[in-house]
DNA sequence: ATTATCTATAGATCTATAGATAATGC
DNA sequence: ATTATCTATAGATCTATAGATAATGC
């Protein structure tokens, strides 16, 4: 015999809310995101973030040690999915290292234009270079490792020196992470086919001749179908 | 007999600078430049930015209506020079298509890897995406229609559907202006190999074959030497 | 007793304005 | 008289902390 609503210990919400089925760090974790990802993050508040989450600025600091934290864990939540991508692609020997590239240009540039906020504009704000936020910059540089590492071993990056392959490197995570640019400039773009081209313009930027990609391109996917 | 220190009218400074040779609306720009490249703009306040450039905060209201009115003007002094160059090589009829995108590229990517600070990184800030930058914006998206029309121009774009044309110039655009990222985690890059590179990348990604790449940046070049 | 929330607030900002002041110019 | 600066400050934030409170759990 027991009420179905609010069965949660503690003081009440002043503003009981529909209950988005979120956990109420989760909550804060949402709010967090579309605020930071669109106004930024000094020009967010944490009493906008908290109204937003359904609670008072106060309660913030229940689940949060402060501001950061919450950014802190937005933006490593956000790059350790692709991480694991890219360290089960480059161990994937059998596939061809063009293949592997392929998917993983791709996976990434689907994880940035897919989920509910552009999680990847935070990666764009400059009050991330600050060194607070070590953690979620060392997770990003072992992904860049990911793509230098095959990158190297395709064809046309075997013919490069060092120079030369930092920088073909940084252009194609670059390419990759524009998509960030492009979603946030249109957002309504269909998903898929900005994904597949992004991971094509990859493989002609790594030099691959245009006559593989399309065979390249079914390998990749293939690749990203086995693993889910 | 004049001394020839201070000749300037006005209330001197109360802390006299070694003078740099620009006008003192020129410094507050100069150093909100910097500042708002490095921190971000609302991380920025209006007493550091008069600090840097050597008066005191209220001052800066004589020379700009406010902060806003600050970065309005170096956004919209940054991308200006661009679409002058873009303009230009839109209507030089005689080249091929293919070496004046060449050329576009290439004096993006200069343009965005030069100059004392890394002022693409305004591009960047998510307080822009506001409309009290509208001027900023109606310049860029000139810029871009610039990209669509040349792109089109070319072999490869001719063969493209209105949807697909969309998509790679959205890339290319992209793929241009991830030379701010590169710059940005590495500022110590050679910037005439990143612009070069950046334009061979923007070529491959509009699809035109290998084997014509180094003849189409011969010609791009030159483009671009006979107009300064 | 434990928990999740609340109210209230200290202390530190930050932007923009009002109005004074110390130069030069005429 | 004009100008470029200054000092002082109003009014509006903003973050984080202290400590109260209203639930459940035992």
């Amino acid at each position: 015999m027991t009420t179905p609503t609010s069965r949660r210990v503690g003081r009440p919400r002043v503003q009981e809310r529909p209950a988005s089925g979120l956990e109420p760090r989760d909550e804060v974790l949402a709010a967090a995101a579309e605020l930071f990802t669109v106004r930024g993050y000094t020009a967010t508040s944490t009493r906008t973030i908290a109204e937003r989450a359904g609670l008072r600025q106060a309660s913030l600091y229940h689940y949060f040690d402060g501001k950061e934290a919450i950014l802190a864990e937005l933006l490593e939540g956000t790059v350790r999915p692709s991480l694991e991508v890219a360290r089960h692609l480059v161990s994937e020997a059998e596939a061809t290292p063009e293949a592997r590239l392929w998917a993983l240009c791709h996976s990434d540039a689907a994880l940035l234009c897919g989920g509910p906020h552009n999680l990847g504009a935070l990666y764009l704000l400059p009050e991330v270079r600050t060194d607070h936020f070590a953690g979620f910059h060392r997770i990003r540089a072992e992904l860049k490792r990911c793509y230098a590492e095959l990158l190297a071993a395709t064809e046309p990056g075997a013919a490069l020196d060092a120079d030369d392959l930092a920088l073909r490197t940084d252009l194609l995570f670059g390419l990759t992470e524009s998509v960030i640019l492009i979603r946030r400039a249109d957002p309504a773009r269909d998903q898929r086919a900005l994904a597949t081209a992004t991971a094509d313009a990859a493989l002609r930027v790594a030099g691959v001749p245009q006559r593989s990609l399309a065979r390249l391109r079914r390998e990749g996917q293939r690749l990203l179908a086995a693993d889910g």
